[in-house]
DNA sequence: AGCACA
C-alpha cells in the first residue's frame, strides 16, 4: 500500500512562518520589546506557529498607527491599502486553495475568491496592515501556482480595501460568483477550526446557496478587465514548458553579506523535508544551496520563502530557484 | 545576476 505521496502539486503552505519586515519601515519604531521580531522554531517536534502571536502584534501596531493618524487616506500613495488583488489563477481553483495560500502569512485577515463575468478567477486577500499585505505580495507575486499548467500568480495592491466581513483573525473566506454561465460555486463561507486541513480531500458538491454572498460585492472589489491579465495558456492541450527543471536542491541568492549559515538553517528547518544547507561566500555576496528530501518539499519551501527577508538581508528578499544540479549527498 | 560539492 502506498502512502499519500501524490498530493496535489499545488501550493501547500503548511510551514510558513518567516518574518516579513515592513518594506519601508516608516516613522514608527518597531513594535515592542517583550517579544522578538523573529521567532524561530528551535527545531522542536511540536507544531509551532508564531502566526498568532505576530498577528496580535500586527493588529496592535495598526491600532497604534491609526491612533497616530498614519492611516491618512488623503495620501495619494497606497499606504492605507491592506488588500491585495490576485490574478492568474487557474479557473478550477478552489477557495480552499486561496485560503491555504494566505492563511499562514503574517498578518492575514481574510480572503475572497471571485468569479468574474469574463470567466476569470481572481482573489482578494486582506491583511491587518499595509506592510503585511506588501510582504505577502512580494513573497507570492510571480509564484507558479500550478506547476502542471504553469499558471503564475500575478499580485498587486488592490485599488481599495475589501470590506471587512468577518472578525479579524477568523481566517474565513468568501466566494463571490459572477459568472454568467451555470455556476458551480459551492461553499460561501468556511472556517478552519483545526490546524491541519491541507489535504486535497474530495470536493463536496453541495451547491446550497448561491448568490447570497454576492452582497459582499461592492464597488470596492470590482474587477476591471485591464486589472486581470490573461493567465498562462492553460487552454492549450499540451503542458507548458517550465522555466527551470524542478530539483530537490534549491539555489538561494540575494543574501546579505552578513548572512550566516545558522540563520538560514533556522528558517529552512521549519520546512518539511529539509536536509542540508551549504553556504558559499563568493566575491562578497554569499549564495546557498539547500537540499530537500524531494522536489515537492523543495518547491513548497521555495514558494513560501520566495522574497522573504532575513534579519541579515539588506538587499531585498531572498531569491530562490531550483538548483541546476542536485546536491551531492555527503 | 550570482549555481558548489564530487
Amino acid at each position: 500500500m502506498r502512502a499519500q505521496t501524490q498530493a496535489s502539486p499545488r501550493l501547500h503552505h503548511n510551514q510558513l512562518s518567516i518574518f516579513h519586515p515592513p518594506s519601508q519601515q516608516s516613522m514608527h519604531p518597531p513594535p515592542v520589546t517583550d517579544a522578538p521580531a523573529i521567532q524561530y522554531q528551535q527545531q522542536q517536534q511540536q507544531p509551532y506557529d508564531p502566526y498568532y502571536l505576530q498577528h496580535q502584534q500586527l493588529q496592535l501596531q495598526q491600532q497604534q498607527q491609526q491612533s497616530l493618524g498614519y492611516n491618512n487616506q488623503g495620501d495619494q500613495d497606497k499606504k492605507h491599502i491592506h488588500t491585495i488583488f490576485v490574478s492568474g489563477l487557474p479557473d478550477d481553483v478552489k477557495p480552499r486553495e486561496i485560503h491555504n495560500l494566505f492563511r499562514r502569512r503574517l498578518g492575514f485577515d481574510n480572503c475572497q475568491l471571485k468569479y468574474t463575468r469574463g470567466n476569470q478567477v481572481v482573489a482578494f486577500a486582506s491583511f491587518v496592515n499595509h506592510q503585511s499585505a506588501m510582504a505577502a505580495l512580494n513573497a507570492l507575486n510571480g509564484v507558479i501556482f500550478d506547476p502542471q499548467t504553469g499558471a503564475t500568480l500575478h499580485i498587486e495592491l488592490a485599488r481599495s480595501n475589501s470590506r471587512k466581513i468577518f472578525p479579524s483573525g477568523s481566517g474565513a473566506y468568501v466566494v463571490i460568483d459572477q459568472r454568467q454561465k451555470a455556476s458551480d460555486a459551492q461553499d460561501t463561507l468556511s472556517n478552519d477550526g483545526d490546524g491541519g486541513s491541507d489535504e486535497p480531500s474530495g470536493d463536496n458538491p453541495n451547491s446550497s446557496n448561491k448568490g447570497d454572498l454576492a452582497t459582499a460585492e461592492s464597488d470596492e472589489t470590482r474587477v476591471d478587465p485591464d486589472n486581470a491579465e490573461p493567465a498562462a495558456n492553460k487552454q492549450s492541450g499540451k503542458t507548458v514548458a517550465v522555466k527551470v527543471q524542478p530539483c530537490s536542491t534549491l539555489f538561494i541568492a540575494n543574501l546579505g553579506p552578513n548572512c550566516t549559515e545558522e540563520e538560514l538553517k533556522q528558517v529552512l528547518t521549519q520546512y518539511r523535508g529539509f536536509h542540508v544547507l551549504k553556504l558559499r561566500a563568493r566575491s562578497g555576496m554569499p549564495v546557498a544551496f539547500a537540499a530537500f528530501e524531494n522536489k515537492e518539499c523543495a518547491t513548497e519551501a521555495m514558494q513560501s520563502l520566495q522574497g522573504s527577508m532575513l534579519p541579515s538581508s539588506d538587499r531585498g528578499g531572498l531569491h530562490i530557484e531550483y538548483a541546476r544540479s542536485k546536491m551531492r549527498k555527503v
